[in-house]
DNA sequence: AATTTCAGTAAGTAAGCACTTACTTTATGG
DNA sequence: CCATAAAGTAAGTGCTTACTTACTGAAATT
């Protein structure tokens, strides 16, 4: 309580010449990195603009972070492994493993879809982290993206496994089902935060885009 | 053909000192920066760095080209507007037209997404470069985006609306469905491109991907 | 053969870059 | 209340950046 209290009281008091404790000023200093980084990129940002940002002199940036590299590798640990292990939250989604457990079909593929659509939108900056650094080849992404795609496989393609062997599901590849999903949802997020802000050429609400994408994978639009 | 004889000689001759017509030094300096910023983006790209791949001065690069930022406008406007006419090469692909007469549907969605897998795959380059600038909020990018899909919707879309009235097609907003294919797509190359170079989380061909997603499409995956 | 044209360069410039050093200020526990 | 540790800065460092200037030499035109 008194912790957040006195960050926010530091992001919002005119007195900028207040002293942060080193944690706490570390944190800030990540914060607005993040931010930054997820706006321009790796070498589009640069340390004199994030000390800026974070009120600080240059040198507290590197007293925290050896170097521009490291800051950056923090950034993408925490966004990425940290808040990546939020990216996963179905396991904990009782609404999700009831409807697996009902074998309702529609419900698992709409709650999934509205759920990670909903995600999306919550974190632009993770996006544009995870667009950013693919881009540039960061290896800590690839393996993020591995080891989250394996987690999905595995939950995922167990249900859609076990539905294939009630004779509900036909005989079809797991993996690429749910390849198609996530291109579904994240092109749908990307189109959103990157080309088609205004919504010119689409504009449905989450609900909308996941009660049609379900129903698409379920049954197609063939009549 | 003499031309194109001159450039190859050019480009492979050991000769390094040999001039050019102002005209090719041009275009060899685009295609030297395509290649770079595609790779690195732009603030990743140095002026110096083109000119040294390109085999000339940096002061060559700046009398063809104003600025750094005219460069790259340039290139944008090459692979963008130019080579993205060429992304449209629908309505000039017989095969998928005469299915379309023919009302296969299958058909009709198993070709385009062929044909698009393998137009990704052909021009990695051009892909990198379009999320490179749509990061970057290049509004270059968003426009060739806006007119490109609003093609693909027209003719497309069109298709789709012609079936429904033949009450072949479900009611069904054909935008949704554009997008959802095309996120299949896009999303199944990028992971190609950028995070699973390997195929170690999916390795199908572009016949096995563009088939699975036309059925899907169609028909879903319930029994 | 002389002149003009233009591809091409070497060697700059000022500003900006990541990062350091040497120092000052502030909180806090004995 | 003072010693100490830690938060903080001003003013650098050498290097790189985008971009310029003043020049050279090959080839086409006259």
């Amino acid at each position: 309580m008194d912790e957040e209290a006195d960050l926010i009281n530091n992001l919002f008091s005119c007195d900028k010449s207040s002293r942060m404790t080193g944690d706490k000023r570390r944190e800030q200093i990540l914060r607005t990195a993040i931010e930054l980084f997820s706006q321009n990129g790796f070498s589009g940002t640069t340390t004199k603009k994030i000390a800026k940002e974070a009120g600080v002199s240059e040198a507290m940036v590197f007293r925290h972070f050896a170097s521009k590299d490291e800051l950056y590798k923090a950034i993408l640990h925490s966004k990425v492994c940290e808040d990546g292990e939020d990216q996963f939250p179905w396991e904990e989604n009782s609404e999700l493993i009831e409807a697996m457990e009902r074998n309702d079909d529609f419900q698992v593929f709409y709650l999934f879809a509205k759920r990670s659509l909903e995600k999306q939108q919550a974190d632009i900056e993770f996006i544009r982290l995870l667009f950013y650094s693919g881009l540039e080849e960061n290896e800590l992404t690839e393996q993020f993206v591995y080891e989250f795609m394996s987690k999905l496989y595995a939950f995922f393609g167990g249900y859609i496994d076990k539905r294939k062997k009630m004779g509900a599901i036909r005989e079809v590849n797991p993996r690429i089902v749910i390849r198609a999903l996530m291109g579904m949802l994240i092109h749908h997020s990307l189109n959103n935060i990157l080309w088609d802000k205004k919504r010119q050429l689409l504009d449905i609400s989450n609900h909308e885009a996941a009660e049609n994408f379900a129903k698409l994978l379920l049954n197609g639009i063939t009549k």
